[in-house]
DNA sequence: TGTACATCAGTGAACGCGCGTTCACTGATGTAC
DNA sequence: TGTACATCAGTGAACGCGCGTTCACTGATGTAC
């Protein structure tokens, strides 16, 4: 139905990428419970064996799916601090604007990718993607590092307060907040951040 | 094995006890993919149909373990804090030290726990546990609280912070850390935090 | 340009497995008399 | 104190289901000549 069965075999890559986004479709319907190897092949309209050939088991997919998620995720940081000031602290506020949105958009997708899933560690993919994501935040985090001390731990601070907070909310609500409910708190709750007084 | 076969049948609950005792301890050994109302009753040394007489279905099951949880997280955080000094600024490092201890000491607990898991939310074991732990973090607050604001934004600053700090190290090791890796870091954290200077 | 052939992505039937749930039953416990 | 009986927690067989995985196969695509 979504794609016509038989006409045209690709050699592209293209039925691994219908795949992982068919993955992150169902994610967002059904949650993580109704991710499956043959779910996702029924979604991208192939056989149910067909997904065997492109991962070589679930953790494979699971894998390819988390990875994308955190191209999704540094992707959403990017866009929404490139809109921002160039200020330091309005491109951190941005960040975590974009941290926040992308766990809006994608509430099953982001509880997916920090539920501590079993992944296949050494995916080039998914290591590539959550380091973008991690030197997004460090970029950011630049500019308040005193000189001398370790960068780690403004970032850790940073990171643990918008990772809890965007978390807890997706938790906490069978559905998703919109964007505007959650937002307007994350300024209030930077505010008390301090690095030597320099926020 | 575990428990004597057919010998008492005891009208006191303590089934539904073991029963939720032994999904706490599957959840340890092999996490949330392991856990199952067949597996449960297994372990508990009864036959597989036995749990559908405590609880309800799957929900109900995972619903009492979760209070369960909520009841040991917030004894975690109860004990610590009355082993600290009486200061605001020592009850509150050690109602996080708490937090942390918990989910060091129950890492898989804890994350089903935040896993966005369906529960039964009219459930009212699960209900006052989690009072019980918001309570806690709600008390300890309560000397920063500045006359004629809303309790909440610190109540959320400092969650939000102790929760993303602690979720991460759950979610980037395989193996839980130690208390003693994770735990020295907590004051630095806090260190950054300020209300009106307060802290 | 045409033909023979190797490659390989995807098929569909089959497998065994663990799951939640149902249901007629059993037998120990507690109670009424 | 003894007996008859109702209660009800737990049993074990049976059910249908969706799952991951395997495997012989097909047929379109790409390549060698």
């Amino acid at each position: 139905m979504t794609t016509s069965k038989n006409t045209t075999r690709k050699r592209d890559g293209s039925l691994r990428t219908a795949l992982v986004e068919a993955g992150i479709s169902i994610l967002r319907e059904k949650g993580i419970e109704g991710l499956s190897l043959r779910e996702c092949a029924a979604q991208a309209g192939v056989s149910h064996a067909a997904p065997g050939y492109h991962f070589k088991n679930l953790t494979g997919l699971y894998t390819a799916i988390s990875a994308r998620g955190f191209e999704l995720f540094a992707a959403s940081m990017d866009v929404s601090r490139s809109k921002a000031d160039q200020t330091p602290k309005a491109q951190l506020l941005a960040i975590c604007e974009g941290y926040l949105d992308f766990a809006v958009n994608h509430r099953e997708l982001f509880l997916f990718m920090f539920s501590g899933q079993q992944l296949d560690g050494g995916n080039q993919d998914f290591a590539a993607a959550s380091s973008r994501a991690y030197a997004i935040l460090r970029e950011t985090c630049e500019p308040f590092v005193e000189p001398g001390t370790d960068p780690e731990e403004i970032e850790l601070l940073v990171w643990s307060l918008v990772h809890g907070y965007t978390h807890l909310a997706m938790i906490n609500k069978k559905r998703p907040r919109h964007v505007g409910e959650a937002l307007p708190k994350l300024p209030n709750l930077l505010r008390h951040l301090t690095f030597d007084g320099t926020i």
